[in-house]
DNA sequence: TCGACCTCTGGC
DNA sequence: CCAGAGGTCGAT
């Protein structure tokens, strides 16, 4: 970036502009000059649209065609910090520019003219008649010292109406002045309301100020089961930011929790930090925006986005819930808001916290790599939130052929909906069965993409491979000794497991919660809600119920095949059921009830079975973290989809197969590419979309050879092409 | 021949 | 992204 700092009038700018054009434009410095990084409104064609002073102009356009930006926006220019930010993030994700500088400047009203509104304090001398009102209204402005307040504020604190107030403002007892709209938030006080930490929290709170005061980068892996404290303990972290005048960013992953966080965050530190998710007013989405590239927002809390705003002087970010899925941002920009925090605190010599019960592999990785510190909370609050794990030892069950439930689980489930409680049979298997065999040879129907079998999914009439997404109409004939009516579906997926429990359970009311079988985000909400409310005896799920639902009448937990994920079809199948068992587990823990979990298993002894039962967390990260860098995937190997969209599905396909053809740049670097085929979700708003798989060894420059492999290509009509970095979901 | 609608392209 | 240019096509 330029070290010019300043541009007087008429000289060349560099504007980007969040107009998504693929390069920057010339300006002249507007009147009385811009400084670097200044948010500026320009000319472009016949429109005026919103930019930033990004360096000096190239100089390589028609000096005679070149406008002159028309004015800097009454905002506070965009630190170096954020702008190198937003370009390794636009490097990392390879997104564009403008695409960067729109997600970060996701406020209404930036380019309007400095508004003001009225504000009312203290003026001089008594009123002439004294009523209750009157007297609350000056005893209110006493208590805050010479603070102003609005007219709301100040008649809603008081508890009189507006007209009051106007009556003392017309002697000039209230004093009506004009102040900038957007106002800073109330000041936090680190000294507050300090609560009394166990020994074991005041050990990692400790550690934690260190990294603050440092006033360097540093990410540390805060591990602590439910209940243990985390949050008291990274509010210390919070409070020694604020001792050192920087800002302080938490990030949630449900705005859900955020109610009840601010009430915390007021209990500790006496007012109530900015707010930043979909759900705030627009007017508050301004004001916090802007203070928080002004200084007068100590404290955000938010969801993913809240990373990108243009924070001043930001010291600390606290990543709540690390492993949650959702931080992954799955459109439009597509970013892991985990790994884009702990690069933002490097570029800005600020501390990351990951804070959670379960960690995700990456950070775990990392921790032990030593990139990160690791820190642990052991100790508990009050009673055992846990469940009571157990095995059940299938080999000594007794099982007819295509049945899974054993009689063990079965009786525990008859147990339950005698005492009018719920039970989970949980299995992580989409479709009717994962396999489909032929009776006559004994042939598998396999994908001819992948090196992956088939799964039969009865609802949607169709095989599909969950490696890369192909999918075929399941055949008549055994496509390989062509022998008819011999085909048959082998092993169990969430819904052939329905249709037994149905079977065992005829009376029993039964909800199976399966990403396929809902239309809507909105169905599945509903559906959650009705059994949440007790209208489900038997809930039979994928690893979709792991979600932060609580179910208060769910006491058991049934996994159908424990094993399952030691195979590894899709590579963190292991890694969610463990956290599925520890989310399960925090929930159980606060109904009156003991909660237990059941785990069908044909290897009781497996390292990772133990693990899960013994509570071995270790144990479990590392036999994960060896099968992963054995199949160089992440975090031992990197990977990227590519999401092609458009109306015309065969255009699409068209797109998809000349991009496999032509990897050359990806053969370079020894990648390899999976697909075309739909992707999980294959289509969206009337739009098809089909997905190609990249892998790569962790040390091969991914981004670099999928620009160029890319790069190739010009989009025509409404296709899209998107690249996701890291994805989440590799099916 | 007009205008409703579509596709393409430049923007500094 | 979005306004304007230029092109297509059906109704008049």
């Amino acid at each position: 970036m330029s070290e010019t700092e300043f541009f007087p009038e008429g000289t060349l700018i560099a504007v980007l502009t969040t107009q998504p054009l693929d390069r920057m434009l010339d300006y002249k410095a507007p009147e009385g000059g811009v400084l670097l990084g200044a948010f500026v409104e320009v000319p472009l064609g016949p429109r005026r649209v919103l930019g930033i002073v990004w360096g000096a102009g190239k100089g390589d356009y028609d000096i005679n065609k070149i406008r002159p930006a028309n004015r800097v926006l009454d905002v506070a220019p965009m630190g170096v910090d954020m702008r190198n930010f937003l370009q390794r993030a636009a490097d990392y994700t390879l997104t564009p520019m403008n695409a960067m500088l729109r997600l970060a400047t996701r406020a209404p009203g930036l380019s309007d003219p400095p508004s003001m509104r009225k504000i009312y304090r203290r003026g001089e001398g008594e009123p002439d008649r004294q009523t209750d009102a009157r007297r609350r209204v000056l005893e209110t402005l006493a208590n805050y010292g010479n603070l102003a307040f609005t007219m709301g504020e100040l008649s809603e604190m008081a508890g009189v109406t507006n007209s009051v107030v106007k009556g003392l403002v017309k002697q000039g007892v209230v004093r009506e002045e004009a102040a900038p709209r957007d106002t800073p938030f109330p000041r936090l006080d680190p000294e507050y309301g300090g609560k009394e930490l166990s020994a074991d929290q005041e050990v990692g709170a400790e550690v934690l100020r260190v990294g603050v005061q440092s006033g360097k980068y540093g990410t540390t892996l805060l591990r602590g089961v439910t209940g243990s404290g985390k949050t008291e303990v990274y509010l210390e972290a919070v409070a020694e930011c604020l001792r050192k005048g920087r800002q302080a960013l938490v990030l949630l992953p449900e705005i859900a929790l955020t109610a009840e966080f601010l009430t915390r965050v007021e209990a500790r530190f006496g007012a109530k930090p900015a707010e930043w998710h979909s759900g705030v007013t627009m007017t508050e989405r301004r004001r916090t925006w802007k203070m928080v590239g002004e200084g007068g927002a100590q404290m955000v809390i938010g969801a993913r986005s809240a990373l990108f705003l243009p924070y001043r002087d930001l010291g600390l970010i606290i990543v709540d819930e690390e492993h949650d899925t959702s931080y992954k941002q799955e459109d439009g920009v597509l970013y892991n808001a985990r790994d884009m925090a702990v690069l933002r605190a490097a570029l800005c010599e600020a501390q990351v916290v990951l804070a959670s019960a379960t960690p995700s592999l990456e950070s775990w990785a990392n921790a032990e790599a030593g990139k990160y510190t690791k820190l642990e909370l052991t100790s508990r609050y009050g009673a055992s939130v846990l469940p009571e794990m157990r095995a059940i030892d299938m080999r000594a069950e007794k099982l007819p052929a295509s049945r899974w439930i054993s009689p063990s689980l079965k009786a525990a489930v008859d147990a339950r909906i005698a005492k009018g409680e719920q039970a989970l049979l949980f299995i992580n298997r989409r479709g009717y069965a994962p396999v489909t065999i032929c009776r006559a040879c004994g042939h598998q129907i396999g994908c001819d993409n992948c090196d992956a079998r088939m799964v039969e999914h009865r609802f949607l009439k169709r095989l599909l491979c969950h490696q890369c997404g192909e999918t075929k109409a399941m055949p008549e004939a055994c496509p390989s000794c062509e022998v008819e009516g011999k085909l048959a579906p082998v092993g169990p997926g969430v819904e052939r497991l329905a249709e037994e429990a149905q079977e065992l359970w005829p009376d029993a009311r039964q909800a199976v919660l399966s990403s396929d079988l809902f239309g809507s985000a909105r169905a599945l909400k509903e559906s959650i809600r009705a059994i949440a409310d007790g209208g489900a005896d038997i809930i039979i799920g994928t690893q979709l119920v792991a979600k932060g639902h609580n179910f208060p009448l769910l006491t058991l937990v049934g996994v159908i095949d424990a094993d399952l994920g030691l195979q590894g079809s899709d590579l963190r199948a292991a890694e969610r059921t463990f956290q599925l068992m520890r989310q399960v587990a925090g929930r159980a823990g606060r109904s009156e009830r003991a909660g237990l979990a059941l785990l069908q298993t044909f290897q009781p002894e497996h390292p990772v079975i133990r693990a899960i039962l013994t509570g071995d967390e270790t144990g479990f990260w590392r036999t994960q973290a060896d099968e992963r860098r054995q199949a160089v995937v992440p975090p031992f190997g990197r990977m990227a989809g590519i999401i092609l969209s458009g109306s015309d599905v065969t255009q699409v396909f068209d797109l998809g197969n000349a991009l496999a053809r032509n990897a050359g740049a990806l053969q370079a670097i020894g990648a390899q590419v999976y697909g075309p085929a739909p992707a999980p979700i294959a289509r969206v708003r009337g739009r098809h979309r089909v997905r190609l798989l990249v892998k790569a060894d962790k040390s091969a420059p991914l981004q670099a050879a999928l620009a160029q492999w890319v790069g190739q290509f010009r989009l025509k009509g409404d296709l899209r092409l998107a690249v996701d970095i890291d994805p989440q979901s590799f099916y």
